[in-house]
Formats: structure tokens, C-alpha cells, sequence
DNA sequence: AGATGTCCCATTGTCGGACAATCCGTCCAT
DNA sequence: ATGGACGGATTGTCCGACAATGGGACATCT
């Protein structure tokens, strides 16, 4: 006999997706399914549940410890076993995490890299294209250079001249492409903008292994980089938002042509 | 005594960030740190990783189903337990899942409201205020419609002219929330771009909860929207990219001045 | 005082084993 | 063909256990 409750009264899953379709007349005829499905959702996901909400209505905060699992587990009368399930998909979920070489788990918001890493593998998953990424770039890029210039400090320019003179010395290719993704980067971080920051990290996620592959096969690839890249800064530092656009639309147009000359056929599906 | 093998010869840990400072010249002097962090990730990510990456690189396809829990003890030499929290953690990044009503699990691509989830949670955490979503908006939501205007079928026309018939004589609020979720959704799916469609779909979930508001607090917003979707409509119909672009961008400039007038701050963040 | 060693406890990572619920295929009776 | 009974396979959850380790309290050394 065991103390496990089993009582089944939870029924408020607030999945709702939205998918409503236009939702006919309930009240007179019962057409099609009388009963939606029965929801029987394990204990695991209950608990990540309760602790999610807590998490995102704040009543935890970023930093706070978690309760030990043995207290999670008598708190929510359920063995730790079922704890540590729900623990591993708010972990996974970068909501909480444990400090590299501590007991304890913490709440965390989610790292920009871990979402960023979850849209990588959605978008590969979905056999996505790379005219698909390359588009989307197209369509953020130009527009984030246009807000960084009218938002960046000195110190934003000094540093993107860095990396820039970095990436102008770099040897090895896999150092350029690290030093190609830290200048988007940094240019995101100039526009002030959380949002667009991430959906552009989550695209230079999927686009740099391809990368590598194109500046080592594109020979005149860097200088065309180092080019743009040098335009964009002197927009950014004359604040001037519409070059600022102009140039990076070409500097991404040029991405294209470089993954056209490499020979990567642009239907080509992103991959790991 | 346990039967554990306890090696901790993993160390490929390809979480790369490309956040690495310009590298010094490491041979010669030991600058700082000359150890990084021994990594002793514990078993159960180490599963997670190990069937991740199966995935990603296809070997396991969508709808396959996963061997059973046991199996995979047995396959890992873990116990049952640890495959079940990898289980959890692959369960929540939405690399597998089960089927209701189903005792295996099978590998499915993570779904659009998976991710966009994710995304919403982390824009919350980061208490990215409302602006910063409405900027994103303002980026991408007009060039899609220029995309979809270039790119739409008669059908989608169609479906668009229904919803937006249905949010004409929807009368309780949250049915028409749905609805310009609906709208937008569908015209993201008109620009066939997969990327965009992800990117559209998380802005539109952190925005519903505000936009709830908004429509109840503003009598003359559901107007608005209307004639707006009304124009875009024509637009898409007439193939005329600048002038869905245009009132896209309209419509979107709208939101804010909706969100001023319902007393909104532009620098609220966002909630749940 | 500050650095270092020692000891203990709380907590995690992992394991072994158990049992009820339930899905699924098989077999049998109607 | 339909419906019911049966048994194996698999999951959800629990119990209990133990080694490893982080963290604090305390003693010791310089």
C-alpha cells in the first residue's frame, strides 16, 4: 500500500493554442464529438508544472535555490524520483539550473543560447532550407544595423572594431566564423532589443556550420566580409541608419552569392 | 557495490558560444587560466545528449519510436530511472513525445508552439518590455506580408477572407484575440517561410495576454483592425507586395497607439 | 588574522527492485 | 465478424539504499 494520493482532480491544462476553429453553435445539437479526450497527465509533468508557474509569475525569482528535491517531494506528497522527472524538463527548459559545481538547482531565466539552441533544432528538424534562413536574415538584418546606429555608444563602435581587425588577422577559418557570428552579435546587442537579439542569435546558430564550409571554399569571401563589415561600422558611428541598412543588406546578399559560389544549392536543408 | 562504469572520458562538449575573446597567444606565457573546468556531466545527460544527437542527424526519423525504456537501460548500462529523466529532458525540448494513449514514446520534430513557448517564457524572464516585441513586430510582420502577398494562393485568400469575416461578428473578446492570432498566423504560413512563421508565432504569443486587454479597454480598436485586415486582404489579392507592406505596417503601428490609448506603458513588461 | 585541514551532515546521482494500470496482440466463444 | 477473456509488455510511480560531494562548523597551523 502506498501513500500516493491519485486523486485526479486536476483539469485546468492551459495548453490553449489558439487553433480555435471558428467554433459553431455548442448549445442546441451536439454535432460531431460530444466528449473532448480524458486528460491524464502524469504527476512529473503536474509538478514542472507548479513549479513553472511559480517560476514565470515571479514568485520565484532569478538566483532563488529550489527547495531540495526531498522537500519538493514531501511538499508535493510524490516520490523523489517523480521530483527529479520534473526537474529535468524544467532543466531542460532553462528555467532553472544547477551552478557548475553546486548542490542546489536554481532558478535561471533561460539563456539566450539555450532558446536559441531549441529554434536550431526545431528549424533543422523541419528540414528548413537555407533561402528559408537566408530570407529571415534579409528580412532582420538590415533593419536590426538600422536601429544600432541610432542607438549605439562609442564603446559599441570600439568594440565591433575590434572583432572587426580580429577577424581581418584571423587565420584559420573556424576563428573567422566565430568572429563573423560575435560581430552580428555584437551588432544586435547595439540595437538595445532583447527580441531581436534572440531571433538573430537562433539564426546565426543555424546558419554557422554552412559558414565555415563557404569561407573556406569562397576564396574572395573575407575581403568581401571585411568590406561590408567596415561600411556597416562607419554607418554605425556617423549614425546613420539608412546606410546602416543599405550595407548590411548587401553584406547579406553577399552571403548568398558566397553560398551560391561555394556551390551549395540554396534549397539545400540546414543541417547540424 | 554498484555495477556503474564511472568513466569520465566525455569531454567534446560542443556547446560552443562563440563568445571567445580574440584568443592570446596561448604557447609562450600562461595568462590566467590555464585549466577549463573539468566537465563531469551526469549520466543522464549524457543519454539525452547521446539520443539528441541521433536525431538530429536523422538516424532516428520523425514518428519513429523509441525502444522501450528498458531497452535503453540496457543499451546505456544505466538504470531505468536515469533513461527516464534523459527521456524528460528530450520530452520538454519537444524532440519526442507520446502519442495519447500510447505506451512508446516516438521522435517527433518539435512543434511551432513548443519553441514559440520556449521563447515566451524566456522573453518573459527577461522582462523584455512591450516595445521591444512591438520593434520585432514592426521588423518582420511587413515584410511577410510582402512576402505573402507575392506568394499566396487563391485558397489562402480564401481562408484569410473567412477569419477575417469570423473576428467581423465575434463578440466576446477572447474568440476575437484568437482570430487576429489566426490572421497573422495564416499569413505567415502565406509567405512559406518556415523561419519567419517560427519567429511570427512567439511574438504573437507574448503579445495575446496584452492584446486581450487592448481590445476590451479600446472600443474603436476591433475597427481598426477590421479595415486594416481588410486592405492587407486586397493587397494579397492584387500580388501588390509594397502595399500589403505598407498597411502591415499600419496595422502594426496601430497595436501601439492601441496600446497608449487602453493605458498600456510602452515600457510594460510583458507577463504571462 | 588568515590559511588550511578535519569532520559531519545534507543533498544529489544512481542504482536495485517492486507493483498497479494499461495498452496490445492473441485466442476463443458467439 | 464481433465481442470478450487472457497474458505479456511497458509505463507511471513508489520504496529504499548508498557513494560522492558540497557546505558549514570547527580545530589547527603559520
Amino acid at each position: 500500500m502506498s501513500t500516493r494520493t491519485k486523486t485526479v482532480s486536476r483539469d485546468r491544462g492551459r495548453r490553449g493554442g489558439s487553433a480555435s476553429r471558428p467554433a459553431e453553435n455548442p448549445p442546441p445539437v451536439l454535432s460531431g464529438n460530444l466528449f473532448e479526450p480524458v486528460e491524464r497527465e502524469p504527476a512529473y509533468t503536474r509538478v514542472s508544472a507548479a513549479i513553472e508557474a511559480k517560476i514565470l509569475s515571479r514568485a520565484l525569482k532569478g538566483g532563488d535555490p529550489l527547495p531540495a528535491e526531498m522537500d519538493l517531494a514531501q511538499q508535493f506528497r510524490v516520490h523523489r524520483s517523480t521530483v527529479r522527472e520534473a526537474l529535468r524538463q524544467l532543466e531542460s527548459a532553462g528555467l532553472i539550473m544547477r551552478p557548475p559545481g553546486a548542490k542546489r538547482m536554481v532558478v535561471s531565466r533561460p539563456h539566450v543560447d539555450k532558446i536559441a539552441s531549441g529554434m536550431r533544432q526545431a528549424l533543422v528538424l523541419h528540414e528548413v532550407s537555407f533561402v528559408d534562413v537566408w530570407e529571415a536574415m534579409m528580412v532582420i538584418e538590415p533593419e536590426v544595423a538600422a536601429l544600432a546606429a541610432t542607438r549605439r555608444t562609442q564603446a559599441d563602435i570600439d568594440a565591433l572594431t575590434q572583432i572587426h581587425q580580429a577577424f581581418n588577422a584571423a587565420s584559420e577559418s573556424a576563428l573567422a566564423v566565430d568572429l563573423v557570428g560575435d560581430f552580428f552579435e555584437l551588432l544586435g546587442a547595439c540595437s538595445r532589443n532583447h527580441v531581436l537579439v534572440l531571433a538573430k542569435h537562433s539564426l546565426a546558430q543555424v546558419l554557422a556550420p554552412s559558414l565555415a564550409l563557404m569561407i573556406d571554399r569562397v576564396p574572395q569571401a573575407r575581403s568581401r566580409i571585411i568590406g561590408a563589415q567596415q561600411k556597416i561600422i562607419n554607418a554605425l558611428q556617423s549614425r546613420d541608419a539608412d546606410e546602416a541598412r543599405k550595407w548590411m543588406a548587401k553584406h547579406v546578399r553577399d552571403f548568398k552569392r558566397g553560398y551560391e559560389v561555394a556551390g551549395i544549392p540554396p534549397d539545400a536543408v540546414v543541417s547540424v
